[in-house]
DNA sequence: GTCTATAAACGGATAGAC
DNA sequence: GTCTATCCGTTTATAGAC
């Protein structure tokens, strides 16, 4: 029973991270939060004094997750990192609303003094950093003039540009298959030889729906 | 002085930009926006009657914007496209905080019911077709297997993510030199006889102030 | 820990004088 | 067209009982 109280934290960390997802940062209240966590506003603040302290709560939940991110990244270098990405690509289509949140609060933050700013400019620093370290890792067949940083950065790029595109109408983009399409590409234009990671690529996701507009 | 009204319209229009621009859609106020423009919050109020209005109209900027854009890419097909569509990343980066306005508020729009969703979901389904136009009329030496519907979007992805990125960290982020790397290698791995285009590529742009961390 | 009640501030929007 | 004054809803946060 000592642990009712990390319950009811949790508890209200889940509400949060909903609302958010619908609202984004400052159309959320903290009234809505507390009603959908089962608990007055009044309770809420009692666990998290301000409504800056809970929306730093949910990036660091977001922090925990990134953890076993990097665990599943450092399993993969070179070509097959990007198979790891794909299946992270498809894990965010499942996921759906949950990291609508990030893109939600990442627009937001490029706004002045926005209080998630900094967070999400040093986990791009983090993320991309990481990927870096991946691509060079598997660089061997890496045609010479590929900048490994840059090139991290773009493809954290085309995933955050997806998902928005998917965010707004997810009825006709289809994310997964337009980062295998990038991806599959990326490797055949960098790699000596890609073909099996290429081959990997075509059967790592399950197949889409094909909701691609006819 | 028939004009006088449009005049002040026009700088409305102008202080809602940058305001947006700074603080977001839901946390920039009226009162604000009325002060940048050098009347009072309810002479505002005048012109555009909700704050709701004030926002279409600043979308309705962007959409005549798009008019002299949608013109620049029809004078390019292909790999061509992809010299115009450098251009503009150049031209967004010397903007700033004006493209800033539609990161915000592209990010924010996800959420529900937010008053500028229907508007961002139209504009990317227009800006995509017109750039899928562009290069299947270009596609002479494309390989068989690409999606122009697809790579279109992607291209489009590119743009934003790294827009994303370099708003953040500007000091950091090269998104032009980015974009540049991205394009040659995808006209190089797409195309059968590119090196002309790519040759465009590197000088289109003046080389930046390779303000990459070193 | 959780509640009710309320403070204190801010938001968009309206009324009506000039 | 522009202003001052004001209404009214909403929001975060606090006070204090239980």
């Amino acid at each position: 029973m000592a642990n009712r109280g990390v319950a009811r934290r949790e508890q209200i960390l889940y509400a949060a991270m909903m609302v958010f997802a619908d609202h984004g940062y400052h159309r959320a209240s903290l009234a809505g939060i507390a009603e959908q966590a089962g608990i007055s506003q009044a309770g809420l603040l009692h666990h998290f004094p301000t409504k800056q302290h809970l929306l730093i709560a949910v990036l660091e939940v977001r922090d925990r997750l990134d953890v076993e991110w990097m665990a599943d990244l450092d399993g993969g270098t070179g070509p097959r990192l990007l198979v790891t990405l794909l299946r992270l690509v498809d894990r965010n289509r499942r996921l759906g609303g949950l990291v609508q949140i990030y893109t939600a609060l990442s627009g937001e933050s490029v706004t002045d003094d926005h209080p998630a700013r900094a967070w999400f400019t040093g986990r791009y620093e983090r993320v991309t950093a990481s990927i870096e370290v991946g691509l060079r890792a598997g660089a061997d067949g890496l045609r010479p003039e590929v900048d490994c940083g840059q090139l991290a950065r773009e493809v954290v790029a085309v995933m955050d540009g997806l998902q928005l595109q998917w965010l707004l109408n997810p009825e006709v983009v289809d994310m997964v298959a337009a980062f295998r399409a990038y991806a599959t590409r990326l490797i055949r234009s960098s790699a000596l030889d890609p073909e099996p990671v290429v081959a990997l690529l075509a059967t790592a996701v399950p197949v889409p729906l094909a909701t691609h507009a006819g």
